[in-house]
DNA sequence: TGCAAGTTACTTGTATGCTAGTAGGAAGTA
DNA sequence: TACTTCCTACTAGCATACAAGTAACTTGCA
């Protein structure tokens, strides 16, 4: 488990989600794993409480499953799952980047710019600070259409997804994400709509080949399918 | 406050999570008002503990706001969250009818149809129940498509929604919101995705009427516009 | 050896007590 | 009256203590 110092803004139950959440999704908690509350607590230097708090909210999302008076369970990579969240990104995304091509102004366009050339900077360099401007990348967008409420509903879910991403850092995919991301930010800038959906809909896609792979690969991570 | 008894299946969190957003969407709490832990605590029975995890969890989709050290403020109506849920709303199950046509079996068509005949039968009985079975038959068709995880994020949103719908039960309307979701139900049968979105964008369009009405009516409910 | 009952250690759920921060009113001052 | 300062009452955040349930181990018996 790693841990970062606790940001002076933030509440003992914010950091405490936020350091179990980069853990999972950074895989340094293993899939799978059970986590206590008194263990983690101790570690962060602080009481069960806010620890516990922090496990309910993660357990609504299901990327933890607590076990009353048992434990909690950091859930195996489940492909069901990662379909909902990539279905919810892909459906929400998709009409928000057409009505970003409407809305967006020229500040949110440099924005759009500033991630990108971090992006492309970051490319060879550090491929999880790529995750990070991946994800801010779309938050920018969900900004721009004034849904940051449904970006918070939406992010929760897509940690299923982001485990994964973890697992296929250093590829040459990488290159391809940032180029997906200048097509999309291409069509808002020349509102485009329907280029935005089919640039949006393209780099969504290149999931299914990452997904094919990683499934075979690190199967110990996978769950059954439960049926 | 209504209070009903307690579920013997249910947590103690859970049960002031349903007793606070029945009370909340019903508006039997009022928006605007302040909500005590202890308070609440006090009338369910309860310690501030419980309570206290289930505010946070309605806090999560902004329907109360904690404010640390003062108290619990529950929102007022605010037109740019009800957007959003609806856009959310929208977005996402308009997809899922059209997957519907496709996955629905037998035994789902009946749980539908059984929803739709409650849903004549409550029509002039009981608008209040006629909501919770409106909500009922979308969830079925979040369930037909394998997607309760995103039902979940939905229709924590969605509460805003929800205690809009309560303000204007009781009215005309009621009537085509039944026949809306039967002709929901008569696409998805035909198998028919292209009827069935026709039909549900029918159906989430009648609520933009209902929220010119309404703003008007209860504005000392409405948020002012923050900006 | 194999099995069953009892015990112990450990887990989360919940209650309670303490801390720190807020708001509003009382009292004092100009 | 108008303003400032202090005090009191109240809030949620957090720590701690206890209750209740689980599981694994130990013990005893056949």
């Amino acid at each position: 488990m790693v841990i970062t110092p606790k940001n002076p803004s933030e509440s003992n139950r914010e950091y405490a989600f936020r350091t179990i959440s980069e853990n999972i999704i950074s895989l340094d908690i293993e899939p799978g794993s059970m986590i206590g509350e008194q263990e983690i607590a101790t570690m962060l230097g602080l009481s069960r409480t806010p620890v516990h708090e922090a496990l309910l909210e993660l357990s609504k999302s299901k990327i933890v499953d607590i076990l009353p008076q048992k434990g909690c369970l950091v859930s195996m990579i489940d492909s069901e799952l990662i379909r909902e969240a990539r279905f919810l990104r892909i459906t929400v995304e998709t009409a928000l980047v057409e009505d970003a091509c409407e809305l967006a102004k020229e500040e949110d366009l440099r924005l759009l710019e500033d991630n990108l050339e971090l992006q492309e900077f970051y490319l060879v360099k550090d491929p999880l600070k790529l995750l990070t401007l991946d994800n801010e990348f779309h938050e920018i967008i969900y900004r721009i259409c004034n849904k940051m409420q449904c970006h918070y509903m939406v992010s929760l879910m897509s940690m299923h997804f982001d485990r994964v991403r973890s697992l296929s850092l250093h590829s040459v995919k990488d290159l391809k994400i940032v180029s997906d991301h200048r097509a999309i930010f291409e069509a808002i800038k020349k509102k485009d709509p329907a280029a935005a959906r089919a640039a949006f809909q393209k780099h969504m896609a290149r999931f299914e080949l990452d997904w094919n792979i990683i499934s075979r690969e690190y199967k110990k991570y996978i769950a059954e399918p439960s049926h």
